[in-house]
DNA sequence: TTGTAGGCGTTATCAG
DNA sequence: CTGATAACGCCTACAA
């Protein structure tokens, strides 16, 4: 078996590629059966001698197929899509390390997108996705609910469905697609229910943007629950504020200022809680002796810190599975499919039982 | 300007796709022409006239080029590939964060790939990118040095490059590719001058796995500055054991057991100092009063925690912006170039100083 | 079982 | 400036 180099010539800065041709030559071969000693695909008819040769071939001349010749042959890619906002926010990352492993796990490789915190950017990344041709694409995110944007991604969506790929959301629920939703009503409420429970009477709330989608559903079903539940929460005591550490910080400030502080006060996210944390701390109010806190999401780096945070989990790889699931399996053409992935409490010291 | 729908047939359950014929057709023009208005390379040698039937055309059809198609026919795709350990780890999404954006910037798209933890793996990624056939892989991670897998690794990125990519590997250096290495030696050497400013004179280190390399970098440094600034670190005051939260929790523990105990606990990563943290907790040493504890990661989440971690900052937007031009800019074919992403200690409420 | 040949969607070369 | 037409690398009926 000599290493037959190719005999091509190639414009220069352009490196020599070793085709299949190469290898069915190399190996005294037709192309055809190159291809099926090293697809093999369904039917392996071929014969070992020579399915030796063809391995031994390509094995010397160090080929590889060229998924993007195998895609366009195929007609398909084995490419799946992820869009979110932005990757390094623990939230996108464990959903895309679901994603990932689903998708190694099914044999395809993920493409990942980030509309870099821009929501407008989303429809356009689903537009990529398209012109790749990704058998699927997941989108995660899009928390702030913008019917215009909505609107456009729609659009883009409906190409990308109407060229074969199928299409998964999960986070915000998008009519007639199937999505993942947490449960974030549930685990908001099923936290006020904890929280009276453990004995606390009255709550106060940092409650995040107020169209902010994701923010409004924790917020509204944990007073509502705590209510429900025989609780006080006033409503000078809910405060709204941006849904970063910083508007969790200025929250806690003002809510703080109050009269009449409540026991225990919801940040609608752990990232607000943190701010929330040091902005008791630069008041001089103690966490949790004289203001217990809670969060929601359950970071995952800040689980074990000191003091831990009582706060709602979301599992972010059952999410990521889920909407892996949706995506690969494509819909069967019926109605769009929904899967609701539920959250848990975690209690901590943040919120100690009280006496 | 009719919707002139493809006239041609597909096998079942595949879907009609728009082809740039379908555009040329629909426009009246010549294939020729269609991909001329469409894409403009360079020489933009097309009448408006024309330009715009073509242009209303494949708006009207809804055309999108085949990314594969154009790959094929002009030779090299548009995508970089990304290998991570798993991106979940703030460390590795927060390089793919950096990544993303550059790659987004040149139009670049890219294609994540992830070895689950498990560093035999990365050579069949970049396998993997060979047959996808990106511009360039970016590789982060394999912090463990095991020379064999280094050498598959090798061998693979051989083949790799000579298909024309171009290769950077961030995290561990690798002889004779670009590489940005991140300055753990300096970075743990500052925080030990830093520490001794503020008047600690006897220090312990959980030293994670003896063989890690970032884990042996960050311990050696630090011991050896921590030393050479006139400090004390006993031998016996080194634990070794696992990079993980469990690991630093139990060399805490056996640490804390020891008599004469250090004024500081430096853990070589902050998930260490976490752990540890929490082991002190249980034993009921209070820090920073009893013992004060650094870090080394500054994770991001980690950042506004109380008590303050102190810790070692990695720019991992530098990183990973240096890794991104490394490998897009291609090299030159000189020397392998290398990049040194510079550290900070930043000091926080778990390292007061002493009076 | 193996080989031949046509086609996948674009780009690019080379004449008109 | 525009239009045939040959690649690009591979797969796959269809034939042999």
């Amino acid at each position: 078996m000599t290493d037959v180099l190719p005999a091509r010539r190639y414009p220069p800065g352009m490196v020599a590629r070793v085709t299949l041709s190469d290898v069915a030559r190399a190996a005294g071969v037709s192309l055809a059966t190159a291809s099926r000693a090293l697809n093999g695909s369904s039917n392996r008819t071929v014969q070992p001698a020579l399915r030796e040769r063809v391995l031994a071939a390509a094995e010397s001349l160090r080929y590889t197929p060229d998924a993007n010749a195998q895609a366009m042959a195929r007609g398909a890619t084995s490419s799946v899509g992820l869009i979110v906002h932005d990757i390094a926010d623990p939230y996108f990352s464990g959903i895309a390390a679901a994603v990932t492993r689903a998708a190694d796990r099914v044999g395809l490789h993920v493409t990942l997108a980030s509309t870099q915190h821009q929501p407008d950017r989303e429809h356009e990344l689903v537009a990529l996705m398209r012109r790749l041709r990704t058998r699927a694409v997941i989108i995660a995110g899009g928390r702030m609910a913008d019917p215009e944007r909505e609107a456009r991604l729609r659009d883009a969506l409906g190409d990308l469905m109407a060229a074969g790929a199928s299409v998964a959301v999960v986070g915000q629920p998008l009519e007639g697609i199937d999505s993942v939703v947490i449960d974030n009503p549930g685990g908001a409420a099923a936290l006020a229910g904890a929280l009276l429970e453990r004995g606390y009477t009255t709550a106060g709330v940092l409650g995040g943007p107020p169209e902010h989608q994701t923010a409004r559903a924790r917020r509204e079903s944990f007073v509502d629950a705590f209510r429900a539940g025989g609780g006080t929460v006033g409503e000078e005591h809910v405060v709204h504020g941006l849904f970063t550490w910083e508007g969790g910080a200025s929250a806690m400030e003002a809510l703080l200022g109050r009269p009449d502080r409540p026991q225990v006060v919801f940040a609608v996210n752990d990232v607000m809680a943190l701010g929330a944390l040091s902005a008791a701390r630069a008041l001089g109010v103690r966490v949790p002796d004289d203001v217990a806190v809670a969060g929601f999401d359950d970071i995952v780096t800040l689980r074990d810190v000191v003091p831990g945070l009582t706060t709602v989990r979301i599992p972010l790889d059952e999410a990521g599975e889920a909407a892996a699931e949706l995506a690969l399996d494509g819909m069967g053409g019926g109605e769009a499919r929904r899967r609701l992935v539920r959250t848990e409490v975690v209690l901590r010291e943040s919120t100690p039982p009280r006496a």
